[in-house]
DNA sequence: TAGATTGTTAATCGATTAACAATC
DNA sequence: TAGATTGTTAATCGATTAACAATC
């Protein structure tokens, strides 16, 4: 199987993942135009930078002295970033972060549909998050074949998470969206985004400290 | 009052950021020493950008031959990155986030301690999270004041994100940590980090998408 | 048409990597 | 001492920015 390189760079993919939320907070007050001027500004980006990440995407293109058409920027980021596919979903670990996800399943245009739930602990088997039934890890496989799931989201404890990611590597996952402060190792042919929530602090506290 | 420009550049802040939960279980797991190369293997990075990392931070050196001793990394972080200070931080928003933030509150050998929380839903107000009674909105500048607060943590829905910033710059926070997928302003002399936590669902779906 | 914005190529800037000296 | 790793300077690579042509 051959690996096509991807070819927009990370920063440009990071970026364009965070005009998503913005751009349809604009589409829902109406806003039928935007300049990548504006872009720019609310996220302290210059201009260029928002046109070249935009022209990183296939089917879209601005119109001079009027900006881009808000609905068609997202359609065409949905298009290049999701290939208009519902990406099939799993989580594991049912703590606060479970919930918040299964609370906004909808998001992103119901491009992520979540296929079951897992957790480590017994006690949690059984039990019901949202509309999902907890099932015991050794599921995983079964389920990720079954479903034909795509991603993993590990959402538990520091000190599981490399473990996690070794099963769902081994179920055939595609990628995995790690949500621990602990750095997973996975094969080359499946990707990883790391968010680390909390580390966001230590970050934070440098900026303050070094001020 | 002059600004400083902060020494060590972003990418590094960050990577530095992530090594501490790394360091902290290996001191956990009774590792005395580590080589950068070892770091460098678990971060996917090269021995040398972990090096010239461990450069950018005061009082440390490693050893040729032994590498760095596990506790005086994890010290020198710390203090580099706090000064030793514990940090004083309030939330605003009572969804999961908050209750893992509060669940947390102990991470980062105590460096950040919770001074309150606060909501928008009057609903909620005087409901008790964790150990905390949840305040008004209004309440923030007295707090923030009163308890001399540096950090203020967005965790509250995307439309609500920026007037929370404002809330808080008005009071007089030195730094944000933003939680929500939504981009926030601030003045320049407020730190801003954001931590877009649903959209590391989609830059993942644009890795699987364009293998 | 004039003005303003998009799109693109070339130049710059900064971060990462390579090479190598220093050292335990 | 020899071997291996740290620390640092110089070279490279890639992302951002500047300049400007294209266009509505």
């Amino acid at each position: 199987m051959t690996k096509e390189i991807n070819s927009i760079p990370l920063p440009a993919v990071r970026r364009l993942s965070r005009y998503f939320t913005y751009l349809q907070l604009l589409k829902d007050r109406n806003k039928e135009w935007v300049y990548s001027d504006q872009i720019a500004d609310d996220f302290s980006l210059t201009s260029v930078t928002v046109r070249q990440d935009i022209a990183h995407l296939k089917n879209i293109s601005g119109v001079p002295n009027r900006g881009y058409k808000t609905r068609e920027l997202l359609r065409a980021l949905k298009k290049n970033f999701t290939g208009g596919n519902a990406f099939k979903v799993v989580i594991i670990g049912t703590g606060e972060l479970s919930n918040l996800l299964i609370k906004h399943e909808k998001l992103f245009d119901n491009r992520f549909e979540i296929c079951g739930v897992f957790d480590h602990n017994p006690f949690n088997i059984g039990e019901r998050v949202g509309c999902f039934d907890v099932q015991n890890l050794n599921r995983i496989p079964h389920v990720v074949w079954d479903k034909k799931v795509d991603i993993g989201i590990v959402a538990v404890s520091e000190s599981l998470a490399q473990n996690i990611v070794d099963l769902l590597v081994i179920a055939g996952i595609r990628g995995i969206l790690n949500l621990t402060s602990m750095q997973v190792l996975a094969p080359n042919n499946v990707a990883v985004i790391n968010v680390p929530i909390l580390t966001g602090l230590l970050e934070l506290s440098y900026l303050i400290y070094s001020e």
